[in-house]
DNA sequence: TTGTACCTTAAAGTAACTTTAAGTTGTTGA
DNA sequence: TCAACAACTTAAAGTTACTTTAAGGTACAA
């Protein structure tokens, strides 16, 4: 299958001027053209820009995911450079799902502390308590 | 306690720099100054910033930050209000972490797919799995 | 043939910082 | 005492990763 590139980002669920962005800065240079210059973006592409995507959620930089980019293009001498990359990303990933599990429980916190002022009718209820707060979340 | 700038950024793990743009957007309206106009930061401010970064990590943008730092200054009369924001940035973190360990397992694919490809001494054995992948990622 | 619905590029705008430039203040060693 | 140095200040420019706008090209239906 071939899609514009309109059809396409609705597929992946980004914007076209999101893929525009992309192929200009080297993420997707197997995108072709068709005699009038228009993208035709194959389901091939659509798999690459996936990869791309899983990249940048792990905080991987365009510059960066640019690099990988070009080693997939360097063939199988990139294989053993690929595989450390993705341990690395998936460190980085690990790291970032632990750092939102903190965060959620500050924003546990938060709804108790919210609640309790609502049936309280006042926040002031919770004067004084931050070294309680503090072992609380630790 | 109080603290200098660099001394509070440290102590909150950013940077100086970025404690001056979060006071200049608002977002920090409790730091008070010296007679020189240097500021000296409390542990209430850094309890402040913590909460901001927090909702900073949860994908709110400074200018709605902003408006919850607004609401605080109005008091026990916004306080539903705040507790249903914490309640919606909950479910936005929740949508996150689900987010990042779908992505956790793309990562995951691609570690062993690089593996077998190493072992095997090239990618092209993988050639022509695009189905079987899709099943597997699903 | 004239809409309208796509597509194109280039350039400007935006968010959230980061860096740089230029200047001020307070302490400290010669 | 005085120069040097560290750490502070603001304002403005730079960066990243898009997003939006402007200006124009092409294909098809009424």
């Amino acid at each position: 299958m071939e899609y514009s590139i309109s059809k396409a980002a609705k597929k992946a669920g980004i914007t076209a001027s999101t893929i525009r962005y992309y192929e200009k800065e080297g993420l997707l240079p197997s995108i072709k053209r068709n005699k009038n210059g228009i993208r035709s973006i194959t389901d091939d592409d659509l798999q690459h820009l996936r990869i791309v995507e899983c990249l940048k959620a792990t905080g991987m930089p365009i510059k960066d995911i640019r690099k990988f980019i070009d080693l997939c293009a360097e063939g199988d001498n990139s294989l053993q450079e690929r595989y450390e990359l993705f341990l690395d990303r998936k460190k980085a990933i690990q790291k970032q799902i632990a750092d939102l599990q903190k965060v959620e429980k500050v924003i546990d916190f938060k709804c108790w502390y919210y609640q309790t002022a609502i049936d309280a009718g006042t926040e002031k209820i919770h004067k004084g308590k931050d070294k309680v707060i503090s072992s609380i979340l630790q």
